[in-house]
DNA sequence: GTAATTTCTTGACATTTATCAAGTATGTTT
DNA sequence: AAACATACTTGATAAATGTCAAGAAATTAC
């Protein structure tokens, strides 16, 4: 019952005393799975936050022919939410799995809501969740929309080199919104300059 | 100074008493701008959020080549806002203008954080305006990853067929991560069918 | 109302990416 | 170690989309 990860990735994020961090962390329980388990399947209600404390996994929905495209790729340090399903009570539609063995810390939605409206900081906290989360998304549309895939596959290589440690490239392919045929070719002109 | 579609705006999203709209928005102030007038520009820091009460915008971003790749579409009622830009007092890369006459309601940071410490409800409509924004561009992303320009466009065309009516195709095609010759061409071979 | 500007369309052609199928490599299970 | 499954690569070809340039249509400015 370790929480100095989890801990750490509060004041990681911006300034906050110890004893807050312990009290919104307190009711924070910890799990562990084997690669490739979901965490969340689709049309389901999340009724948990998670932090995922150690580890690789993805989202991902399954288009109309029945291909997986990966929607996210998540690595720890990290908060792991379906925002939609977690605090709407909506169905999810992607399936949320792990990618290797992963550890986690988790709490519900009343112990969320509750640190929500009586710790400021905590308020804070998820807000800054919020920005983040939303610029990343709003980064990789712009990628998508404005930049062809040998330079949105070189932007991932220089900014997250560790997944291609970790993660199959096939997978890696479909959250760069291309094939895994067109990835291989790329990687194939660049070693060649 | 008529606040009635500002506040029909909150009473829309989710169960909420009068008496605490009109707190909300007690300190928000009117204004309006012409077509193709710059609500923010890139490089600046955001001070004010801003409610959407009239008319249709876009955010842009230049390109490496200097084209325009449109990035947001909004319209009323809605809430504009760059929250990277707001809530973290950081430089815009996005460019926020008018594609029609608009007008608006705007309030300061100090008179949201206020707000969002004092007032539950606002809080609760916060996080839910994040929720909504956060899901809208996931969705996009989502269709520009696993699908093609035809099929996007006619999803755009039967989900939002006003936006056709007040803007011009070309930024609909930036929208769409397209060109607007494939646009064109697209729309002449649909209605070919 | 005419000129100027912007938007939209279209043709010819080039580039990017996908598809399908086969083969190779790698990893896992027993 | 053999058998099996999964991941990766590659060739041939097709489909999707972009580029550039020109002209038509629509809108705006004077």
């Amino acid at each position: 019952m370790d929480k100095t990860n989890l801990n750490n990735y509060f004041h990681s994020l911006f300034p906050i005393e110890t004893e807050t961090v312990e009290k919104i962390t307190e009711t924070f329980k910890e799990f562990t799975l084997d690669k490739n388990i979901r965490l969340l399947d689709k049309e389901t209600i999340s009724t948990k936050t998670y932090f995922l404390e150690k580890g690789y996994m993805r989202s991902y929905i399954l288009n109309e022919d029945g291909e997986e495209v990966t929607t996210n790729i998540y690595w720890a340090p990290c908060f792991v939410n379906d925002f939609l399903s977690f605090f709407r009570q909506q169905p999810t539609k992607e399936i949320y799995e792990t990618l290797t063995e992963c550890s986690f810390w988790e709490t519900n939605l009343e112990n969320v809501q509750q640190n929500f409206h009586t710790i400021p900081e905590f308020r804070e906290f998820s807000r800054l969740l919020f920005v983040i989360n939303y610029y990343k998304l709003n980064d990789r549309l712009i990628e998508v929309v404005s930049q062809k895939a040998e330079t949105r596959y070189l932007h991932l290589l220089k900014k997250q080199p560790h997944i291609f440690q970790h993660i199959p490239l096939k997978i890696i392919a479909s959250y760069l919104g291309i094939t895994d045929s067109t990835l291989s070719r790329i990687r194939k002109d660049i070693s060649k300059m």
